[in-house]
DNA sequence: GCTCGTATTTGGTCCTACAAATAACGGATG
DNA sequence: CATCCGTTATTTGTAGGACCAAATACGAGC
């Protein structure tokens, strides 16, 4: 063994991080830098550990994280492929089923969508157009079709997003999709208990009325209103559970 | 070697997918099944070996993806403790590579900053503490005693984190975490052509005062006014360099 | 020119050996 | 007896080597 690997590897992992996180900045400074787009092919992985002084597990265990973050997809024999997978990635976080989304989890990200939805009012009467009404109230007319509490909340959760839509803001929409799995579970252990085709129905009706008719005060109202009246029901579905 | 260990995790590949995903797999089961909670242990590397009947190897690079997932945290020495950091890396996914930063993408993060950190207002006052208050000047007197940009910037940075903390959201937390890189180069840029030391030091300082005073119209006149002047700042310096 | 087999390449897995960190134990000391 | 400090043992972190299996490239034979 080269006593100068060893070394560089000590010396790495006191400074910072471990070997396996410093390898993982390497290869996304790599991807950067090379300007490797998707499609492209990363060095081989014995290439890499030539270049990152690093041993082979090390890189390995490096590329599992790059892998499981949905920037590589590696296929024996092929090698590993620049991809982007990041928001397919986001949603099996939650999919992947260990354990219950915390409750304090549920909770914040409840109190998030209040801030977003209901805060951004004014940026929101705006921005509004008739398009968006007319959309709005075309999402909401396909919750009156629709016999399952799965297809129910992926309409309601469109609702929402199609609401926050309006605000034309690029990192409002991220953040709104990266909680959608969360969002999908509030709103279906909440339509347990309740008639979505009425009740949801109607408040959303509420929700559009207030809002082509330009009343602040109304669209605040209901809309906290059915976001709290929906979270209400999870909760107590969450407790029955316990 | 034992033969028995190649079959069986030859028999495992073939079935489907690598034998570290099985192990994956496996892992999940088993903090279902055994009902973890967070804050509990996992078994030790080499006992999950020979539960698994797989190599040392293999059963690294699986942790390294449920690290990577943020359901474990793994230290030497102590093992691999249960969390629940999903929500987090979910969020950190986007800015892993490279968040595209164009002109579009600070407006859209200083209007999202706008809506949380001015629209959370009342949440704010019901939460307020009087060690908020302390923290928040605290953090203001620094800008007074630096004398470089960047720095100045981190400072201006945690303090708006610091009054964000208040509300006790942790998904809130996050994606202001997550927009950090981004936020803190619009302070940077917004501070080349003003002082610091005065006009940000005395803004903050408004802002402090009319939380202690729970005095809402004014926090939020302040700190809108605040963030406004600052983003115009950037702005004419953007102007300015292209 | 086409097909088929072979060599090479490359990720997947296993093994062993250390290094480093730290919790747990035990001994020295007040 | 209590407390502090060093030793030990356990566990994760990293290195390096070996082999396997499958995909690919290449060359022999028809």
């Amino acid at each position: 063994m080269k006593p100068k690997t060893r070394v560089a590897a000590v010396k790495t992992r006191s400074s910072r991080g471990s070997a396996v996180d410093a390898v993982v900045e390497q290869i996304r400074a790599l991807i950067a830098d090379a300007g490797l787009k998707v499609g492209d092919n990363l060095p081989t992985e014995r290439e890499l550990c030539i270049q990152f002084n690093a041993s082979r597990n090390t890189v390995r265990e490096a590329m599992r994280i790059v892998k499981a973050y949905g920037l590589v997809d590696v296929r024996p024999k092929v090698g590993a492929t620049i991809t982007d997978n990041r928001m397919s990635r986001a949603f099996e976080l939650f999919s992947f089923n260990t354990m219950e989304v915390s409750r304090k989890t549920f909770s914040d990200v409840q109190a998030f969508r209040d801030l977003l939805e209901v805060g951004s009012v004014d940026q929101l009467l705006d921005r509004l157009t008739d398009q968006d009404i007319e959309d709005l109230y075309g999402i909401n007319n396909r919750l009156a079709e629709i016999s399952d509490i799965q297809e129910a909340s992926e309409v309601d959760y469109d609702f929402h997003t199609r609401l926050i839509s309006i605000l034309g803001n690029d990192a409002i929409m991220d953040v709104y999709k990266v909680m959608k799995p969360v969002v999908l579970r509030i709103m279906q252990k909440g339509k347990t208990r309740r008639s979505y085709k009425t009740e949801t129905y109607s408040e959303h009706a509420g929700v559009i009325d207030a809002l082509a008719a330009r009343d602040r005060l109304a669209f605040q109202y209901r809309l906290r209103n059915h976001l709290m009246i929906g979270f209400k029901n999870f909760s107590e579905e969450m407790e029955a559970a316990v």
